[in-house]
DNA sequence: GCCAACGTTGGC
DNA sequence: GCCAACGTTGGC
C-alpha cells in the first residue's frame, strides 16, 4: 500500500481543524501544482499518510486516510485540478520535526527534504514505517 | 523579513 | 514553443 505525506500551513488549515472533522473527513482543496495532483490521483481509499506543518512547527503531526478518492475541487475555477477527502487517524505521541528528519541517514532521499515545495507527496513503507516509530506509535 | 527554488504566465 | 518576468512557497 502506498502512503504519503501532506503538507499544510496551521495558519490555513491545522491538524487541530482536521481532527475536528472528525470520522466523515474533509476536502482537501487547493492544490494547484500538477506533481501534486499525479500524487493525489494515485491514492486509493484507505492509504494513510503524513500530515505535516510546514512554516510553524515544522513537523509530522498526525496520520490521515484518504477516505474519498480523487474528484475535481470545487474551489478550482478551471477546472483542471482535483482533490481528496482526508481524516484524521491518530495523532503522533512525538512530533517528528524537520530536523528529526535530517538528522536520519535513512530519510536522506524524502521529498520533504529535497524538494521541500511539493505539498503532497510519495512517502515509501520504510520511510512511513520508521517516521512512525518515530513518532512513538507502532 | 529575506531569499532561493520552482511553477505559471504571457509576449514574441 | 521558447523564455523572461513574476508570484508563491517555505526554510532560515
Amino acid at each position: 500500500m502506498a502512503h504519503w505525506l501532506y503538507k499544510s500551513e496551521p495558519s490555513s488549515w491545522s491538524w487541530d481543524e482536521q481532527v475536528a472533522c472528525g470520522e466523515k473527513g474533509t476536502q482537501w482543496t487547493g492544490v494547484r501544482n500538477h506533481s501534486a495532483k499525479l500524487n493525489l490521483m494515485a491514492m486509493k481509499k484507505g492509504e494513510r499518510g503524513f500530515f505535516y506543518h510546514s512554516n510553524q512547527g515544522k513537523e509530522i503531526v498526525g496520520i490521515v486516510e484518504v477516505v474519498k478518492e480523487y474528484y475535481p475541487d470545487p474551489t478550482d475555477p478551471s477546472g483542471r485540478f482535483g482533490m481528496v477527502d482526508l481524516k484524521a487517524v491518530e495523532p503522533l505521541k512525538t512530533p517528528v520535526t524537520l530536523d528529526d528528519v535530517k538528522a536520519e541517514p535513512k530519510l536522506a532521499a524524502m521529498i520533504l527534504i529535497n524538494n521541500s515545495r511539493l505539498s503532497v507527496q510519495p512517502v515509501t513503507d520504510e520511510e512511513y514505517a520508521l517516521i512512525r516509530k518515530m513518532g512513538g506509535l507502532k
